[in-house]
DNA sequence: TTATATTATTAACATTGTTAATATATTAAA
DNA sequence: TTTAATATATTAACAATGTTAATAATATAA
């Protein structure tokens, strides 16, 4: 019975892995269950053994590429940086990630894919690129550059202004570059700290 | 040929205000190109000879929505109003419309509909509802809240982080409450408005 | 009234997700 | 080891999709 789970988490993966290669190399809507099941090796209808539907699949690989951005992430992590560049560096390697891959950020964050986000987020269970951009944000917090008080709203506003921005660059609703929009964000951040150590 | 002109602007009319009927009742995963055909009286081919493809017919439809929250919005214009509040109310007012009406997001700001939006933009011309933000700002400027020159951060803040939260709520990643979405909204604004009062 | 151009319709195609029926392989029992 | 039972994979099939080409109907011009 333990030999069968793993064997069925094998199957998973391997769909999973196929699904993933298939979305970065032509994006979610060049992925078909056809094709996975090629991709993996399979007959096309196998993976409804494993799968329920296309949707789970997919929110399987989601949360795969939410992690992938967190390891990229931590591509930028240096511990010697001065806090704030550190945060303005986690934030703009994050929009970096998903600018440069649309069709993960669509996955990731507007695609339909039932809901698992919300079932985790009653279980107050958050994904490691939020824990990280948060534990960035309170080091500021002890190096003065922001009160203790103000951390979540300011991490939250953070948060919600890099998805709307990713919103709007992915979905093609701004003529803005990404250099242009990796500047703002770098004034955005700035912005949101540096109100208490302006005195005047 | 003007003649001509206003007949297919008509039947053009009758394709998308058909469609718009079918987003607002199915949603943008309900609209097949023969359910519009069939609302609009025509056969489901006759609207290839108005659009190129689906996609654009969705990009009309897409236009005529935000044009219908901008006229939501104005519901909520009250000049005798603080203008602080109104600037929390108009932004709510935004964030409710999409929020009750999930398709019409998707459809507006993460929908694949062409390049239309970035062509707009270059020849710099802005939605209604950013403009009305916008004069919302300048207004709370005018009235001391904020500094002159930090009306563009702040708007652009504001704007994305609204458009953050949806993303979030809308694709069902967020575990809140529209009630509890709506109180950050307001937190989020006051903040970024109040930190010119403070003096302490 | 006839000839021409425009516009609408029907028929058809390839693809899609998904399911039911069938075949194959794996495991358990004799 | 052979047989029976179970689990797993495959093929065939379905209805629905966007889109196009061939055809029919209509409006316009001569």
């Amino acid at each position: 019975m333990d030999r069968k789970e793993i064997q069925k988490q094998r199957m998973m993966a391997y769909f999973i892995n196929a699904a993933k290669e298939i979305i970065t190399e032509e994006g979610v809507k060049g992925l078909t269950a056809r094709k996975v099941g090629e991709k993996a090796g399979f007959s096309y209808a196998t993976l409804y053994n494993y799968f329920n539907d296309i949707k789970e699949l997919l929110a399987y690989c989601a949360f795969d590429f939410l992690e992938d951005c967190y390891k990229y992430m931590l591509g930028f992590k240096d511990d010697s940086k001065d806090s704030l560049q550190q945060l303005i560096a986690h934030s703009c390697a994050y929009f970096r990630y998903f600018a440069e891959n649309p069709d993960l950020f669509r996955l990731v964050f507007t695609e339909d894919i039932g809901d698992i986000y919300k079932t985790l987020g009653k279980e107050n269970k958050r994904p490691s690129v939020d824990l990280l951009l948060e534990d960035t944000l309170v080091r500021c917090a002890r190096d003065g550059y922001i009160s203790e008080k103000k951390v979540d709203l300011v991490g939250e506003l953070i948060a919600s202004s890099l998805h709307g921005k990713l919103v709007f660059y992915v979905g093609g609703r701004s003529s803005m570059s990404l250099d242009e929009m990796i500047k703002l964000i770098e004034a955005d951040v700035r912005f949101l700290m540096e109100d208490k150590n302006e005195k005047e």
